[in-house]
Formats: C-alpha cells, sequence, structure tokens
DNA sequence: CGAGTGTAGTTGTCTATACAACTATTTGCA
DNA sequence: TGCAAATAGTTGTATAGACAACTACACTCG
C-alpha cells in the first residue's frame, strides 16, 4: 500500500506513524504570500503606490524559495493588483479599475443552467447575396454569397432573444443545414471555427416593429442590443444583431480582487 | 564598458564578438512554447476537448525544462485556452467563452480620453437617514447616516451620465466635503476605499421624469442603466444606479485570443 | 466475469541555484 | 563640484531535481 494513500484507508492505525508526517499547509506557501499582499492592501495599510517587499524579504520572512515569493507577485502582477518594474521593485497598482469579464455565452447553455428549457423558432435560413453593409462588415466583396439567418431564442416559452446573423461560408460552410433548434448558431461557430478575435458593443434601443412582435412585447419597451464581430482566423466568421428584451434580460458581472 | 550595453553603444567595433555572444531568442522560452500552441489551438488542428502534448513531451519537442513548460500551459490555462487536469492531461478548452474585460472607469477621464471636455452638474449633496432598500444595499441599520449626491457627468456640455449614488460614511468619511466638479466620486472612492468587491448590471430602461429632464432627453428614449454596489473591505462603501441616455452612450469590449 | 490492486503517466508545487537585465545609489576621480 | 564608473539591490527567466496527488489502464485473483 502506497503512503499517500493511507490516511484515507485506514487513519486509525496511522495515526501515530502520521504524527511523524509534516501536516500539509492548509495553504499553498505560494497561496499564503497571496493573501498576506492581498490583506495588506485590501485593508488599506499598503496604498496605491507603496512599494511591496522585495522578493528577499518575502522569502525570509515565509521561508519560501524566492520562486514560490516570484510566482505569486507574478500572478498579483497579472491579477493587476500590483506593479512590477525590474531592477526598481514591487508597488501596489495605482488605480483598481473596476473591471470584471463579461463572458458572452451559448444562451442555450445559459437557460438550462438557469434551470429552464430553452427553444428557438426559426425566422429565416437563407444564402443571400451581401449588401454593402453586411459585405464590408464580414470583409468581403459586395454580391458575395454569404449566409443569413435570423432565429428567436426562447427561455421555457418566453421570447429573450432576437438574433439576426450573417456568416461567412468560407468558415462554416455547413452552417444552413443545421438543425438550429438543437444548437445554436453561436456554438456551432465556436465549436467549428476556432476564435481569434471578437468585439462588441452593448447599446439600448427601441425595437424595430418586426423584432418587437417576435419577441411579442410593445413597440416602446427599451431592448438592450449587442453588436457582436467575431474573427476566425485570417476571415471574419460572422456579425450578428442581438435584441434583448430589456424586462426580461439584463447583462451582470462580478469582480473580486 | 560592460557587455551587456556593448550592441547599443558600438555597434560597428563590436560586430565580430557579438558572433561569439549567443544570440538572445527573440522570445522568451516560455513564449515560444506558448505561441507553438496558441497557432496549433487557433489553426483548428488541435480542436476543443483534443488533448495538448504533455509537459514531458513539449519539454523533450523544445528542449527545455519542465518548470519552463508547466509554467507556459499554467498561463494558457488562465487565459483559458486550455484546460488542465492533475493525472490526466492537458486539454484544449472546450468553449472558448467570448469574454473580455469590461472595465468600469472614471467618466472624466473616459471623456477626456476621447479629446472632450468633462464636466459635472450638482444635483444633490446630502447626508440622510437610510430608508429601507438603501439601508439594505449598503448593510447598514434603516435610519443610519448615509451620504447622497445624485449628479449628471457631461461630455462638452452634453449629458450623458445620471449618477444617483449612496456612499458608506464609514468608508468615506470625507465625501460631501468633496469638489465634484473636480474629482468625481468613482475616483474617489477607488483611491480611498481600496476595492475588494463590485458587482454590476447592465439592464435597458426608459428615464424616469427627472432624469428625462437633467439628461435632456425625451421620456420614450431608452437609455442604458448600471447598478453598482462595490466593497471596500468589510464594509459595503457605495451604490449607485447610472443611467446613460442609448443615443449617446454604449459599453464595448474586445476579446484577442 | 467482476472487483480490487498495482503501476505508469500526468499535473501541482516547491527548492536551490544561476545568470541576465535593469535601477538607484554610492564612490572615485578629474 | 561634476561626471563617470562601480556596486548593491531588484526583478525576469531558466534549470534540474524532488515529492505529492491524482487518473487511467492493465493485471491478477477470486
Amino acid at each position: 500500500m502506497r503512503c499517500a494513500l493511507a490516511p484515507r484507508v485506514a487513519p486509525d492505525i496511522k495515526a501515530v506513524i502520521q504524527l511523524k508526517i509534516p501536516r500539509p499547509p492548509l495553504l499553498s506557501a505560494n497561496q499564503r504570500v497571496k493573501r498576506f499582499i492581498k490583506s495588506r492592501i485590501g485593508a488599506g495599510t499598503w496604498r496605491p503606490g507603496d512599494p511591496v517587499p522585495s522578493e528577499a524579504a518575502l522569502m525570509r520572512q515565509f521561508g519560501v524559495a524566492r520562486m514560490t515569493v516570484n510566482r505569486a507577485l507574478g500572478e498579483l502582477a497579472t491579477e493587476g493588483l500590483v506593479r512590477r518594474v525590474r531592477g526598481s521593485g514591487t508597488f501596489v497598482a495605482e488605480l483598481h479599475r473596476i473591471s470584471s469579464r463579461l463572458s458572452i455565452r451559448d444562451i442555450h447553455e445559459e437557460v438550462t443552467e438557469r434551470g429552464h428549457q430553452p427553444g428557438t423558432r426559426m425566422v429565416l435560413v437563407a444564402a443571400e447575396r451581401a449588401a454593402a453593409a453586411t459585405a464590408r462588415a464580414l470583409g468581403l466583396r459586395v454580391g458575395a454569397r454569404v449566409f443569413h439567418t435570423v432565429l428567436v431564442h426562447l427561455e421555457s416559452g418566453v421570447p429573450i432573444q432576437y438574433e439576426d446573423r450573417h456568416v461567412n461560408p468560407a468558415v462554416a460552410p455547413g452552417y444552413l443545414a443545421l438543425d438550429f433548434s438543437r444548437v445554436t448558431p453561436t456554438r456551432h461557430l465556436l465549436s467549428h471555427a476556432p476564435l481569434t478575435e471578437a468585439s462588441y458593443t452593448i447599446e439600448a434601443c427601441l425595437p424595430s416593429p418586426a423584432e418587437a412582435r417576435l419577441l411579442a412585447i410593445g413597440r416602446a419597451e427599451p431592448c438592450l442590443l449587442m453588436r457582436r464581430r467575431t474573427v476566425s482566423g485570417a476571415h471574419v466568421a460572422s456579425v450578428a444583431r442581438l435584441v434583448y428584451p430589456g424586462s426580461r434580460y439584463s447583462f451582470s458581472g462580478n469582480f473580486q480582487a
């Protein structure tokens, strides 16, 4: 029997031996250093711009190797809590911008996670000739063949997203043959066209008459509009216009130092 | 003269000697491994769910130490490109969520960066007794003393943000004495109350009559509403209700793999 | 055939050492 | 005094080795 398994299999018999085994600390050395620094910054003991103890000092203080301290400080730097300058030192970051990852996910996955039933109503599935605006957005010539879908996504029967999307055929040749009631465009594109870049804007707008009808809302009800453009390798993969009824959907985020 | 400075100071004379000096690689070993893996994922050679070569394999392939490979893969994991499971292996992440840092900044800084003139109109600056909802949001007792400000932020004279904010006096005692035309509440709070946590939601709404008047927009014009709550240490620092005219403001983000 | 066991492979973490690159300060010399 | 050089201190990166913890799979035995 291997030592590592002993505590789990026969804790009583091994009790005496366990006293000799150095008890593993609750947090890794790495984490202990990070927690220490985070707590000092969080409590305001060290203010923005103040120097943080050097790696050598923390090394002595915690009795760990320099690599360990270096990793801890490096991670804090990528988290944006400290700023490191070679040759000079480590300093508490000047202005913590409130920033958090706003992640844009497959809407069916999102609905399922909330415990509801996802659904999709197909409004338009077609291959078209690109108009000027579409061609520009997709980086194609005017009149080039593009795929165009208009879908309404439902959460337990209630419309929550109107999705008007143009897709570059070069990136997803089999797009039109999809069963959109089972796999969303987002999901298909993410798994078939590796994503290299994306940009989006979030605006407030009023729905067009068609959008209001399909979303079953009044024409005066404000909506969130997300415009999204995704790039895969050398090609623009797709441009989408997503309309959410303001009363049924919101974006939210959370930030933790 | 030190060797390291030679190429910069006297490149001609040292040319011969430079041939003997092992030329430093353009990218660090660490970065080379990351670039290799990123390129394979980006090109679609390795698809979501596929295994990435093990640390031992990459170690042999690149002729570097395991720690170096480990660091590279670890960073890719925190970037969300791969998923690592101990005892099993490293895999291309299933669904690259389109996610980007949505950062919430001092609005004056933002306006200045766009080359415009920031301005602020003060509507209300007062100490009040907390009503039930405010007390709950700030984690105080009903009737506790709270600071309340209502401001309108302008971009070159045009209203772009209505800011209704309640502040916990324990966190920012000098809040009411501020000159809000020079330093925004966000800026003051960020620099005086180290931020430990924040959460927000973005919704679409119609403005109240007062908001419409102060923002100089029609009552039917849709707006973006951001509700934000910031925590500093043990206290809730502040809760804010920010209303942006939909026609004049949008959130935008960018994501790069 | 099934359950338990052993083993090889994989990742997570830490140590001790080394060198490079840069900064800030002190020292030495003209 | 003023400028240049040396020096101490700091971070960035890489190496080789070690052990722990876990997984997946093959194997053995009942």
